[in-house]
RNA sequence: GGGCCGUUAGCUCAAUGGUAGAGCAGUAGGCUUUUAACCUAUUGGUUGAAGGUUCGAGUCCUUCACGGCCCA
């Protein structure tokens, strides 16, 4: 671009002043169109940054008298994160698919005519494609000398700055791709969390299950206690739901015989969204028959012992998270719920805990939202959430939920008030909760019921009445443990994720303008 | 839903109510082992949006949008 123009060029482009940095790039783009194809697909790379800094890194072993014996010339691919121009010589470090960023040192004698020329108006956020022998530079920095070197993509947004990078929360989640180019935290929080999901999936696997995917979208929502999205479906005529939760298909899975079954998958919940809930979120149920709820703890434990241990840098199961480490190597504590609650109100000792009303004047003067409809069993829920789920730091099974909070699982045989049921909590939050399942249909009916009742009375998380569900109860569900684990917040636990938006890759946010 | 904080150049950030700036990036030139390369010159702004107060608003007030944190 001449300087005569320029002026009339700014002039002109005062309203697209937004786009100056961009039509400066387009332009560009535009000269490699007229010389040719602007975006090849032919250049084929051998090999990543990773593997050549794992192969030769070792300066000891490969020292630059070895790397300048070593003949091989190595094909790569990447992106410019960074160029330093001295005239007839320039490095750039590239960044590639393996997420590693590698330095390319370039030499205009040591290229194909006219190629350094052209690589001097290139961009940082270009994909290039480059070829060439290893050397180490002065400094020590293993690098690849270029021999060969070709733009296959030309980038026109400029990425953020250098040193800073982007760490404006909302880019970074609205446009996730920079976010991914230039903090390679984020990649390392993606691989982990698909490296728990495998684990998970290898360890239940090994144990025998089956893994299923079922209807996203319901004709009647249930299997837990939250309101649904509703969708329509134009040739049937027919609002949908989309699912709360995979539970009553699992089970009827279960019904028909597969007797060790799990789903991870997409839940979505029509409520609020905030560092710990997002609208879709990833729950890995499973059901276990012929197991009960204690079956499910010791699975569990192994379970997350498994997954956290093979995890890299987290060996020993000890895990950094908002500054404290939890230990999942040790065993897991187990309470109940009475316990629990009584060791954080210190003066309720001597209270009964099973009295609607000693614990509605309890709730009260804490100033908790207390409803009429309420019996102990929520009114004991509302104790333990507002106190004691926040103080569970190291993983901790919760056992003795009351029957009120527990529309889906079995009662307890010796005390019908309380479920055979657990949460497991750590840092402070629920990643698990597990029962073994009612599989009594007719309390099962009186308990849809129930929730019906609820809804009726305002309630719109409660769940509606399935019959089909309860139809395959008839049939007979053999005895079975179930169990809940949400996939987000235990990868926000081991990535040492503050907010759950930071284990999602393109978290729910409100549109743009 | 409520409270607090934020939104200024592509990015990261400045700016007593008084001429909107810096660094990086960009552009032009120099420089054949640099690494936040360096040196010289230089372009770039609807200060989130709309109103209001004022001689004068990035700054004060109101409403709205989006985001962050805390609470429900």
């Amino acid at each position: 671009m001449t300087d005569e123009n320029s002026n009339d060029a700014s002039a002109e482009n005062a309203a697209a002043d937004e786009n100056r940095l961009i039509a400066e790039r387009r332009g560009k783009l535009g000269e490699l169109r007229e010389a040719g194809q602007a975006y090849p697909n032919d250049w084929r790379t051998d090999t990543e940054a990773a593997v050549l800094l794992a192969d030769y890194g070792d300066e000891a072993r490969w020292s630059q008298d070895a790397l300048a014996e070593l003949e091989t010339e190595f094909s790569l691919a990447g992106r410019i994160i960074s160029r330093r121009i001295m005239g007839k010589a320039s490095f750039v470090h590239i960044q590639d698919g393996s997420g590693q960023r590698i330095q390319i040192y370039l030499r205009r004698d040591d290229l194909p005519e006219g190629v350094y020329q052209a690589f001097k108006h290139w961009d940082i956020g270009d994909i290039v494609g480059v070829r060439g022998r290893l050397m180490r530079t002065r400094t020590g920095e293993l690098s690849l000398h270029g021999s060969q070197l070709r733009l296959l993509v030309k980038s026109l947004r400029p990425l953020p700055e250098k040193w800073h990078g982007l760490t404006d929360q909302e880019t970074r989640y609205r446009q996730r791709y920079v976010d991914l180019i230039v903090n390679p935290d984020v990649r390392r929080t993606f691989e982990v969390r698909s490296r728990v999901v495998r684990a998970i999936r290898g360890f239940l696997d090994g144990k025998g299950f089956l893994e299923v995917e079922t209807p996203m979208m319901h004709h009647i929502p249930g299997g837990a206690t939250a309101r649904p999205f509703v969708t329509h479906h134009n040739a049937l005529g027919i609002d949908l739901y989309l699912r709360v939760a995979p539970e009553l298909h699992l089970k009827r899975l279960v019904v028909g015989g597969l007797e060790r079954v799990y789903e991870i998958n997409r839940n979505f919940r029509n409520e609020g969204v905030s560092t710990r809930h997002n609208p879709e979120f990833t729950m890995l149920e499973f059901y276990w028959a012929h197991a009960d709820y204690r079956d499910l703890i010791e699975l569990t434990q192994a379970m997350l012992r498994d997954v956290v241990t093979g995890l890299p840098g987290l060996e020993s199961g000890k895990v950094p998270y908002q500054g404290e480490v939890i230990d999942f190597a040790a065993g897991f504590r187990q309470v109940s719920v009475t316990e629990a609650v009584l060791e954080h109100y210190p003066e309720l000792a001597g209270l009964d805990l099973r009295n609607v009303d000693s614990l509605g004047d309890a709730c009260r003067q804490l100033g908790l939202h207390v409803d009429q409809h309420w019996g102990w069993g929520r009114l004991l829920m509302e104790l333990f959430e507002h106190r004691v789920e926040t103080a569970l730091v190291q993983p901790t099974f919760v056992t003795g939920y009351p029957i009120e909070v527990s529309p889906l699982s079995r009662r307890n045989d010796q005390d019908p008030e309380l479920a055979d049921r657990f949460e497991l909590f750590v840092a402070g939050r629920e990643i698990a909760n597990g029962f073994s399942e009612l599989n009594d249909p007719e309390d099962q009916a009186d308990r849809f019921r129930a929730q019906v009742a609820a809804r009726d009375a305002g309630d719109h998380e409660a769940m509606h009445f399935d019959q089909d569900y309860i139809r395959a109860l008839e049939y007979g569900m053999p005895p079975a443990a179930g169990e809940g684990i949400g996939i987000d917040r235990l990868v926000m636990l081991l990535t040492d994720s503050a907010s759950i938006r930071d284990v999602l890759l393109f978290p729910h946010l409100r549109p743009e303008q």
